[in-house]
DNA sequence: CCACGTTTTCGACCGATAGGCGAAAACCTG
DNA sequence: CAGGTTTTCGCCTATCGGTCGAAAACGTGG
């Protein structure tokens, strides 16, 4: 989300939402602040630092060091934005003021990263979805396709998906009903990453 | 790595190094030039942003925000040190100033995160060890044991490990003399972390 | 100099996980 | 009802990590 900038420097580029960090408040109750004039925070899925961006060069003038955020609304939001404000994929940004298609570019990382070894997916999800939605999100955050068969089956065996039972009718090129799953309660939340050595034969305990 | 301090607020408490931003640098730039008053900056294996702690009662008095890193430094070294500066286990802090007990703690978790899934072992690592050494290493970095057999397995087959040929005597309790291994040279970057859905069927590509 | 303890190394087996494929299920349209 | 479409599911395989135990290669003490 990007709004454009109506007076200089680099007037009409696009610029990520921000600004200055006030005298009482951290760095993440600033940006929530920041972003409220331009969506409704609550609609935030996410919200996490990403890092410091503190090039002496980064903005004409006196210096300004910035601390990046990667935030996420899920797909089903569509947050009404103000004016000068807009929606951009990721892949195709506009001309974007300062550093801020670097940043853009960590962010997108970050998010690929973290989706691939952590549950950080019900951020991105609706409350309720079919796998194949589930994987277009995926796919469109990681950048490449990924096999719906593979999700499912991943996702399930980390105990993160349930079936609602329900299910959606087809289009009108016909199929099969999908079914609706939704992201176990209590599952979200930021799980650590699955550790590659593992410390010795802690399996996990029965019910 | 601490200093104690000698001057209230929280005098004789232990701190992390660090300093304020100079006018004409970005922030990593300033934690070597603070660092270069501890320690010769030239025996830092790796650098890392770690996060950003910007709480308004982090510090009593004026606000100030601090952006920690996650500074590493080969076993093999042991910087002299000023007379108010020491080594501390990360296990067993002494008290420390500010929120530098937080800041130690995040910095030991993304370690130990990072040593799992990425080829970051080579920052901590000497030339050359034997595979019981780089165990020990890396059981202390994570905080559990780890099992040198499948150590020496995983890094091999992620191709970061090489034999150099030589070996190690054993000590006075006797013993198979042990091998010594390096990190695979043109490994000794951080890679991306080893993705759980990956792109499909991009096979690696044979010699 | 030989039996024993110690440390390292290596191979074998097993379970868990992920990728790939194709069949079957369940729907639409004509 | 035939053919096309989308979803779902089961099977097979490759790889990876955990575990174990045997073998290798050393030192020491009797």
């Amino acid at each position: 989300m990007l709004w454009e900038r109506a007076r200089e420097p680099h007037a009409h580029r696009w610029s990520l939402p921000g600004g200055g960090l006030g005298e009482y408040e951290d760095v993440e109750t600033s940006i929530r602040r920041q972003l409220a004039e331009k969506v409704d925070v609550r609609q935030l899925s996410h919200v996490e630092q990403l890092a410091v961006f503190s090039n002496p060069a980064r903005v004409p003038g006196p210096r300004v060091v910035a601390t990046a955020f990667l935030g996420l609304v899920p797909s089903h939001i569509d947050p009404v934005v103000p004016s000068d404000t807009a929606w951009h994929p990721v892949d195709a940004l506009p001309a974007t003021a300062f550093d801020h298609q670097a940043i853009c570019r960590r962010a997108r990382s970050r998010l690929a990263s973290k989706l691939s070894y952590t549950n950080l997916g019900f951020a991105l999800a609706p409350p309720e979805f079919t796998i194949s939605a589930l994987r277009s999100l995926y796919s469109a955050a990681l950048g490449y396709k990924v096999s719906a068969t593979n999700l499912q089956r991943v996702l399930s065996r980390r105990g993160l998906l349930e079936p609602t039972g329900g299910t959606v009718q087809p289009g009108p090129s016909g199929g099969r009903p999908a079914a609706l799953f939704r992201f176990a309660s209590g599952e979200m939340r930021i799980t650590d990453p699955f550790a590659v050595l593992r410390p010795p034969s802690t399996r996990s305990l029965g019910p």
